[in-house]
DNA sequence: ATTGTAATTTAGCTTTGCACAAATTGCAAT
DNA sequence: ATTGCAATTTGTGCAAAGCTAAATTACAAT
């Protein structure tokens, strides 16, 4: 019987990360966890307590932290309404793909179950968001899938399932390339290091090269085949 | 030069109520914020005074308060967002106008300049809420007419213009009896000292007994005409 | 002119969140 | 084993909002 007052805001963003975080990582660092949030470590530390407190992580001083599964419920039903509030911002109002996370961010936590649940229907019950990545009812499917696209190697072809939605310019940049999910591309050159790579959007995209951060920010399906 | 921090959430409610209840009576009393807002009066007063340094209000202690210039323009700001948000609640989600304003009052002030606009167009520009109040933009409209329906004499006829929108039971109440903006209502008798008052709703409407507090929260037309 | 009551304000305390600076801890390199 | 740095945590302080209880003020009635 824990947890009868309402999540706060901030606390929806906490866990929301942390679960992103964990999917990389586990247990999580206080550290990245604040870089993520841009917020200070100490201050960081100080909700880790609250967090613990309300039985949504399981936190060891010193030694990262880790979603209960309280926590893991809570991300999950989190992350289901941004991806359907930035549905809601692209399909209903509009809004470029680059727009849409910002704006989303801003009043998801304010949404009720039941408005939810209507802008769900009338949207004609999505499955993915805007960027690819799919909407969690109870549980979210686990890519078997986690390559980026940087680790194609010279001659693979794959398709691309989704990508990163935090960094508006990226996503600007990567729309006029032709980039998102659903849509094929070849790895044609890699250079070593972290450095740029030269790719072809399919059908019929012309030979470019994009940095490394921008490579590795765009998941391919597994199942890629030489070409 | 004033505020360049955004007014917070709770800014956005305090005045947007005093711009409502100063139609009735100006300046405004602490007590009747207090109890508008359901907030404790000794708080209500620690408010005021980080709204008159804003220079949102002009503060006279022990003796209310009006709204300055800057002050109106967030209380219409603010007024103009929530209508807007209701439209969208009943016309795209298929909300019952008894819970728009409730579900409204919970994001709207978490909804960006830019989505207020595209909702606004996706709309198709309405000019009223569900209620029947006006959609400002710039200045509210005054309504000329702020003749409640209880105060028709018998025999007086007129159109209801708008209805009080919060109290979810009441609107549930009212459209049960077909109750809304823009329908034609007959005062067929009134008791004294508050008392209640019989009416038939047209066209076609048995008649009907009603209390003084809802024949109190049913604005109508001016204009009434003697059957 | 005084008094009493209701409205209002002040005082003191709580909670949530954030930040900075200082202390502490973990761990890897010597 | 010790040292030293980076990551963490603790301590202190701040701001927004809210509450209760106590003081103060306005004003009307005597």
């Amino acid at each position: 019987m824990p947890e009868q007052i309402p999540l706060s805001e901030q606390v929806w963003e906490y866990v929301k990360q942390i679960f992103k975080l964990q999917q990389e990582r586990s247990p999580v660092a206080t550290s990245s966890l604040a870089e993520a949030l841009k917020i200070a470590p100490s201050s960081v530390t100080e909700m880790l307590k609250r967090l613990a407190k309300r039985g949504l992580i399981n936190y060891t001083p010193y030694h990262g932290i880790t979603l209960t599964d309280a926590g893991n419920e809570a991300a999950l039903k989190a992350i289901r309404r941004h991806r359907i509030v930035e549905r809601f911002l692209t399909d209903m109002l509009g809004f470029q793909w680059h727009e849409a996370h910002q704006e989303a961010v801003l009043f998801e936590h304010n949404v009720s179950d039941e408005v939810e649940r209507r802008l769900y229907v009338a949207l004609h019950k999505p499955t993915e968001c805007p960027h690819g990545y799919p909407i969690p009812s109870k549980t979210l499917p686990v890519f078997v899938t986690e390559r980026t696209l940087y680790e194609l190697e010279p001659g693979e072809e794959a398709v691309i399932m989704h990508v990163r939605d935090d960094e508006p310019e990226l996503l600007q940049f990567m729309a006029s390339l032709g980039i998102k999910p659903g849509v094929k591309v070849h790895m044609v050159e890699k250079d070593p290091f972290q450095g740029p790579v030269g790719i072809t959007v399919r059908p019929r995209g012309k030979k470019r090269t994009i940095g490394w951060h921008l490579a590795n920010s765009i998941y391919v399906d597994g199942a890629a085949k030489q070409s």
